[in-house]
DNA sequence: AGTCATTTGTTAGGGGACCTAACCATTATA
DNA sequence: TATAATGGTTAGGTCCCCTAACAAATGACT
């Protein structure tokens, strides 16, 4: 990768990124979801199976005190719970969603839908191939890496 | 655009925009330029000419209130200067950039090209234009249009 | 000219999401 | 058994975004 493009790449990602980040933020908040961008992913890896904190703050590239306050911020809107399930290691929080946090995921994938449909209707079908293509990409990119200790964790099961 | 290619593009970008912006902010944060994601853009058009508060939140898809605080606090980190030269229109507050902004706006991109450069090294060369593409894809669809206010204040011109 | 509406910007108040530092409880290690 | 490492929480702080309410200037209409 030369030094052009990768100046390129570096302006078009913070300059996009952010816009992105707030329409659809505001797209949320005008459906009445108040407070939902950052907490989508959770609730969507938490639909497959219970985690613990530390898979899912590594997971979303944040740091445990961090994911700490968000679970506990989706446990008082009733999203989520905490529980101990782990007979092995007491230190282990697993978190899963409850059936108002389902509702919740399948309301704000249905409206944000809707919106992202109307604003993507006037492309035609090879911008939204190129769309496709390119969120993969970034998805590749910037995918946190398991940490180490999940990945042992994982391997001793 | 089916009803299922919707809802795909919905949760990719749900998904992972926000882990994007996590990690463009994480990266500026530990290169020591505390307080930018935000701001880079403004930085980017200011350095271009000066705008008026108008036009720097509706070409960034934010309120008049959000816009008139960030600059505040750019103006606090000596980035930008509020000036009235504007004879005609009194209300108007034309926001311009300094040299400290524009040397910070310089250090912001390097160090996020530099960055950027290191994760996107292991893409090959369709991915790094399919990256390329999608981006372009995003910046047409969530770039605010301008107001009708400002279209009419351009054309007076 | 005078009133009313519109436009531009600010201030006040509040919320969400992120961080580091400091701390507890539990488990692993030497 | 003492010490280190791991999983979480709490405390304190920053940034960015919002709505509501307000002031000042300009435009429009009678």
């Amino acid at each position: 990768m030369t030094r052009d493009q990768a100046r390129e790449a570096a302006r078009d990602i913070l300059q996009i990124i952010p816009l992105v980040m707030r329409a659809v933020a505001a797209q949320l908040r005008s459906a009445g979801e108040l407070p939902a961008p950052a907490h989508f992913g959770l609730l969507s890896m938490l639909s497959e199976r219970s985690r613990t904190l530390t898979e899912l703050a590594s997971s979303q590239g944040v740091t445990l005190p961090t994911m700490s306050n968000s679970i506990s911020a989706m446990v008082e809107r009733g999203w989520v719970r905490r529980a101990q399930p782990d007979e092995a290691d007491r230190r282990m929080v697993m978190v899963e969603v409850t059936a108002s946090g389902k509702a919740a995921l399948d309301r704000v994938a249905r409206s944000a839908e809707s919106h992202l449909a109307e604003v993507l209707a006037p492309l035609d079908v090879p911008s939204r191939r190129r769309l496709h293509n390119g969120l993969g990409v970034l998805r590749k990119v910037f995918t946190p890496a398991p940490s180490a200790s999940a990945v042992r964790r994982r391997n001793r099961r």
